[in-house]
DNA sequence: AACCAAGTCAACCGCTTACTA
DNA sequence: TTAGTAAGCGGTTGACTTGGT
């Protein structure tokens, strides 16, 4: 496939456009429309590319767009599909009337990502980070509490809660670089739980025994006994809400977040989307997400400001263009499956 | 008033897919 | 089937604005 020229040739002109050059496009398009891209330049007496025309005229001139803040609602029918589509700007715009992808994409990297990131969650995974460097401003918080209020319970308690977090942290990382760990489905026959690598075979540990793991560590965490996972079904295929693993033997579905899973043989998906149940999961206790706890989200019935999602397409995008760059947030909720419902906040509690 | 850092956002770049000859 | 072109998309850049010192 060749690459469409360049607008760098023939000394066209590139950089903020003009009022005057706004008016030529805008009169232009109302006259003939914008036709061929590529030609309207010439056309209109513009001294730019058809690219540069188009952009101008989709992201700025064109006559039905919204300026202006982004109301509440509109932040979260955005934070809600990008939990579910990831970085799909031109998807998640199609939703929102009036707004452009280009502006959407400004809105997230400038305002919404760094919400996340402050609430303590990943803006891709719209999931608690449970890296170290990514606890390490609360930690850093924490000693300045203790600067200022030393000894006082709460921060006792925080205290011992972030060394907890950088033990439990160094065991996630002992893990991971032992296995190469890769998110297979744990086995449920037994309580010999494997763990692959990418070649789906066992990894340097083999068969990672998960009883003599809870055996050894439930002394200090009260959580980890056997009996508690399984009443949790954390390792059962029944009722795992608070991420759901979508199994299947060709290993091409992924887990999607906040228990989204679509029919992918379903070409409208908006009533999976719509309807679907994000709140928090108060009978495991488990938040998924923190829209859910934050009510940032809006309610499965409140979604009515929504457009019809008909043309989302959350199959496998492994051959997409957007895949080329990052992943989107859904691709990368896949990638750590016991591992973050292992650091679930009933988890973390009890083992503090 | 001047400077600097951080934030914002329009525009560009480079890639991909779709379409067509 | 192949190659060229058009258009769409997401990431990045850089000019401009704002706020703090």
């Amino acid at each position: 496939m060749g690459r469409s020229p360049c607008c760098d040739e023939n000394g066209l002109k590139k950089g903020p456009w003009t009022t005057e050059e706004d008016q030529l496009l805008v009169d232009y398009i109302d006259k003939h429309g914008h036709g061929s891209w590529r030609a309207l330049p010439k056309l209109a007496g513009l001294n730019r590319c058809g690219k540069s025309c188009r952009l101008r005229w989709t992201n700025y001139l064109r006559p039905d767009i919204k300026r202006g803040k982004f109301s509440e609602e509109e932040e979260n029918t955005i934070l809600h599909l990008h939990s579910i589509l990831g970085n799909k700007w031109s998807a998640i715009a199609t939703h929102l009337s009036g707004r452009t992808d280009n502006e959407i994409k400004n809105f997230w990297n400038t305002h919404l990502k760094k919400k996340l990131i402050q609430m303590g969650y990943d803006p891709m995974t719209h999931r608690p980070r449970t890296d170290l460097f990514a606890s390490l401003p609360n930690i850093i918080a924490l000693a300045n509490l203790l600067q200022h209020h030393p000894l006082e319970d709460h921060a006792v308690r925080l205290q011992v809660e972030a060394a907890q977090l950088a033990k439990i942290q160094y065991l996630q990382f002992l893990f991971q670089s032992s296995n190469n760990y890769n998110p297979m489905p744990p086995t449920t026959s037994s309580n010999t739980t494997q763990y692959y690598n990418n070649n789906n075979t066992l990894g340097d540990l083999g068969a990672f025994n998960f009883t003599d793991f809870v055996k050894e560590n439930s002394a200090s965490a009260p959580s980890l006994n056997l009996s508690n996972l399984e009443s949790q079904s954390l390792f059962s295929n029944e009722n795992n809400s608070g991420s759901q693993l979508l199994h299947n033997p060709d290993h091409n579905t992924q887990q999607v977040p906040f228990n989204f899973q679509t029919n992918l043989n379903n070409n409208d998906i908006s009533d999976d989307i719509n309807c679907h149940k994000f709140n928090f999961d108060h009978e495991n206790n488990s938040p998924s997400s923190p829209l859910n706890n934050t009510n940032i989200l809006p309610s499965p019935h409140s979604s009515s400001h929504l457009l019809p999602l008909t043309e989302i397409s959350i199959s496998n995008n492994q051959g997409d263009s957007s895949s080329n760059s990052t992943n989107n947030g859904a691709d990368q909720g896949a990638s750590s499956y016991w591992p973050e419902l292992f650091f679930e906040e009933h988890f973390m509690h009890d083992i503090s």
